[in-house]
This record gives structure tokens, C-alpha cells and sequence, in this order.
DNA sequence: CGATGGTTTCAGTGCCCGCCGAAACAGGCG
DNA sequence: CGCCTGTTTCGGCGGGCACTGAAACCATCG
């Protein structure tokens, strides 16, 4: 017997989180942004992404705030007794990246004013100068690819 | 009155220490990649890294181990009573960012896997199919980047 | 002005992980 | 075969963080 496409779908969710978690977002707030990207509809209320997740309120709470922070998700009000829906903001998914390759390409900063206290000494200077090189490189070419970005992808 | 060389060194090595903190290297790991790139002579034994380094014999080897495993240090033994000596390998240094940009693009994997799962609804599979194509353009653009580095930076 | 449904806050809990340091270990030396 | 030095192992400690759930909060409706 086969396996239901939700079945299959929780199972993606959980796969997603789990990557993203090792990048530093709580499994929760990954959960949230796998199923916001999949649900159908797309929108949903802090109290259905709490059972459809299977978490507490005030982690449901705590992760759309950040996520919402980030830009990822957006929140929208409605007028009366209705809950607040939220939607994920794919097209600021690139910001998300772009804070990746910045992380790398800062390292140059460092190295750098390491370089900069070791002036004078060409000799001891030698292993930082490789590693130095190295993202001095990286940040004259990422920004680049970056910027080649085509807008479907935007 | 002027700080001392060392003493900016060393707070070079904290900065450097805590920046790779972030990237989930331990701090003790990042201050003794920080301070094998700058010292002089350029080998050192674990007992001196533990005395410069004021963190216990332990944290030490356990780093060294995780270091060497990576491939950023290298350790060489010495026959007789003498202990061994551990150098940096900066020009391993280049594993340490493919592995940040492999990171990157592997969620394409991720992507291309849900939008399978959303085949024949392409409906729903429209905000995962933001996301894929921000990825699925990283996956051609970076390693082709990568292949582009010059032999001065390996 | 209660009552109601939804959301946020917050104190408390458990878990994970980096770190310590003493004890065990390895392997040359005398 | 002990001894000695350097290294690793391992139990334990402490801090930090994700998560929980109940209580507080907020805004609307009757």
C-alpha cells in the first residue's frame, strides 16, 4: 500500500527543517516556512499552523515573529473577531542567501587586519597571506555572480 | 602608553575565534586556527597551545583531533620523548568555503524533491517554485565560480 | 461592560554541547 | 621492566537555547 501525498509532504517539511536547522533556524521555524511554502491555501492562522505542526502556541508565536522579522513570512490582519493569517514572502528568499555569502566574504575583514599586524614581517605572515588571498578572492567574485542574478529569481 | 603587539594579537585571535564560533567551529577550535596562523615559530605542541591558549589539556586534544580531521592542522610526531608538533595547513583552506557554498546549493536537492511532490498541481507549486529557481540558478553559477579560482588562492 | 477567540508573554524544564581536569593510556628511554 | 612525558579518554559541570503551557493581554462582538 502506498503512502498518502501528506504523508509524503510532512515528511519533505521535516527533511527541510532539518537542513536549515543546521544553519542555525530553530526546527520550528523551519517546519513553518516547508509548510507555508506547500499548504494549500496558502495563508494560515497561528492556531492551524500550531496543530498542523504539532507545537505550542508560544513556539508558533516566538518563530512567526522572527520569521516575520526576517521578512520571510508575512502577517496579515483582518478586521473583526478573525485570526491573523500568514503567508511565506518567497521573493525575499534571496535576502536569506545573501546573508550566506556575506557571512563568507566577511571573513576577508578579519584577515585583513591580520594581515594589517603583521606588517614588517613578510616571513611570519606567509599562512595568513595564503588564507587572506583566498577571500580576497572570494569577496571580488561572489558580489559579482550575485549581482548577475537574473529577476526570475528575484 | 601603546598596547603591545601580542596583546592586539591576541584579541585579533578572539575576534577571529568568535566569527568562526558562528560558523559552529568551537571557540577553542577557531583561537587555535587563529593563533597557529600567526605564531612564530609556526609549529607547536599541544601543551604549549594549552598554555597560550589558557584551556585545558583536554579542549585541546579534543580540538586538535576535530582540526586535523579537517584537514586544517596537521600534526607531526617525532620519535623519541619529544612531543608532537601541530602546524597550520592553510592550504586546506579552500574545503573549509566549499563546503560553505556545497552547503548552499544543496538545498537545491531539497527544492527539486518537494517540487516533485507537487507535480501535476502547479498551483500550489508556485512559491516553492520561487525558491527552487533561486537555487537551481546558484547550483550552475556557483561551482562554476569556484572552478575559476586561481592557483594562488589553493 | 462582560464574554469570547486569538495572540503574545514569560517562567520553568529539559537537552545538548563545550569545557574542565583527573585518571588512564601510549610508547620510548634508561 | 619500571619510569617518564605527552596525549587521549571520560565523568561531570555549567551555560544557553528551543520548547512548553498557563496566564496575561488585546480587540471585537453581543
Amino acid at each position: 500500500m502506498s503512502v498518502g501525498r501528506e504523508t509524503r509532504l510532512s515528511a519533505w517539511i521535516e527533511r527541510f527543517a532539518a537542513h536549515f536547522e543546521r544553519e542555525g533556524i530553530p526546527l520550528i521555524g523551519g517546519r513553518i516556512l516547508g509548510y507555508l511554502l506547500v499548504c494549500q491555501p496558502t495563508e494560515r492562522t497561528a492556531a492551524e499552523l500550531s496543530q498542523e505542526l504539532e507545537a505550542s502556541s508560544g513556539s508558533i508565536s516566538t518563530n512567526l515573529k522572527f520569521l516575520v522579522g526576517e521578512g520571510l513570512v508575512t502577517k496579515r490582519t483582518r478586521r473583526g473577531r478573525q485570526a491573523a493569517q500568514y503567508r511565506i514572502n518567497e521573493k525575499r528568499w534571496g535576502d536569506l542567501v545573501a546573508r550566506k555569502l556575506d557571512a563568507l566574504t566577511s571573513v576577508r575583514e578579519l584577515t585583513e587586519a591580520g594581515m594589517r599586524l603583521m606588517s614588517g614581517d613578510p616571513e611570519r605572515a606567509m599562512r595568513l597571506r595564503a588564507v587572506d588571498d583566498l577571500y580576497t578572492w572570494l569577496a571580488t567574485e561572489l558580489p559579482a555572480v550575485w549581482e548577475r542574478r537574473p529577476s526570475s529569481s528575484r
